[in-house]
RNA sequence: CGCGGGGUGGAGCAGUCCGGUAGCUCGUCGGGCUCAUAACCCGGAGGUCGCAGGUUCAAAUCCUGCCCCCGCAC
């Protein structure tokens, strides 16, 4: 069986290692510019490759004629896509016998696009999952060959239910390949009118304001955590909010909202390292969540 | 060389601009009060102020170099 995996975030990187042995090539985004000092960074997908032994690629653009010229001269069964991060071409998907087949997060035809995992946390959804899908020339449009569900838990965040998921996916394609290879597998169409859109994650959504419902507050913390993160700015600058919980009582440590409050285990003030809520309120001398709104803020 | 903040007893901070006996909240240890307590009162221990060098009668504070941590942007 010979596969071409293509995928570049985390989510893609336990279904790269349960096929791994399949694999005669991974694709992934280049490396990027990133953070402090704009260091040239390697996607997780390509540390895991490399880490596993596998040739990679990174074509600025995987529609070029001639990187889909290359993947076809591999002679793949089928592309494995999961969280790759670019539109792939018909030319490309014909470039496989079998076509190419996504993996993702969440229960097709809902939260088709970028962000399914964070986007359904941030909807209070219960439950989740993860679909393999047929590839077309549309964006998670595909015809879907199977769904396995999950349900999230209330207090869960969208970092560990990635994890869950990237662990589900892995067992889909361990089990799909030999199936997905010789074509034995059935389809059916999504119900397109039922379909919603889960747009990339911006810095902007995760932010948490005083004066909010805490289900709507909680919600969004536990969707944008751990990343982009959930910040607040507050009279004493920018706050990022790492690890919270709700809770009924009040005072240090303990930040107000509509409803209900949130309980900072971990915060992170700008910078600073990351410290207790308690630590952080003892910090500043204050007791009380009302003192750190912005003077502008006073409501 | 993308922009910026920070490293001060075990924790979180103030003090640095305008050098001159190291302070606050908490923890910790001992004692007291109390039916009791994470509450309250009294007392104590604990810091070569990130590292190295320089200026000075005197450096946490001024100058130079280095190490480490973090926010923004990407």
């Amino acid at each position: 069986m010979r596969i071409v995996y293509f995928g570049t975030a985390d989510f893609a990187v336990p279904a790269l290692q349960a096929v791994a042995r399949n694999v005669v090539c991974v694709v992934s985004q280049p490396d990027r510019p990133s953070g402090r000092g704009l260091k040239l960074s390697p996607s997780p997908v390509k540390s895991a490759a490399r880490a596993l032994g596998l040739p990679v690629e990174t074509p600025e653009r995987a529609r070029n004629p001639e990187f889909v010229e290359l993947i076809r001269s591999l002679e793949p069964d089928f592309l494995l896509v999961a969280a790759y991060g670019q539109i792939l071409s018909v030319a490309l998907l014909e470039s496989a016998r079998k076509g190419g087949i996504n993996l993702h997060g969440s229960i097709l035809p809902k939260y088709r696009g970028a962000a399914p995992i964070q986007r359904c946390v941030e909807a209070g959804d219960t439950e989740t999952g993860v679909s393999l899908m047929q590839m077309d020339k549309g964006m998670d449009t595909g015809d879907i060959i199977a769904i396995e569900k999950l349900p999230i838990c209330p207090t869960e965040t969208s970092g560990e239910l990635q994890i869950r998921l990237a662990a589900l996916a892995a067992e889909m394609a361990q089990q799909w390949a030999m199936r997905l290879a010789t074509g034995e597998y059935s389809r059916s169409p999504q119900n397109h009118a039922l379909a919603t859109h889960a747009a990339k994650v911006t810095k902007a959504d995760a932010e948490l304001r005083f004066g909010e419902a805490i289900e709507v507050i909680y919600d969004r913390y536990r969707a944008f955590t751990p990343a982009p993160g959930a910040w607040m700015i507050t009279r004493f600058g920018r706050l990022k909010i790492s690890k919270s919980e709700r809770t009924d009582s009040t005072g240090a440590g303990v930040i107000n909202f509509v409803g209900g409050a949130l309980n900072l285990i971990e915060v992170q003030p700008e910078g600073r390292a990351r410290m207790s809520g308690a630590d952080f309120f003892r910090g500043l001398h204050i007791q009380h969540s009302d003192d750190l709104r912005p003077t502008s803020d006073p409501g």
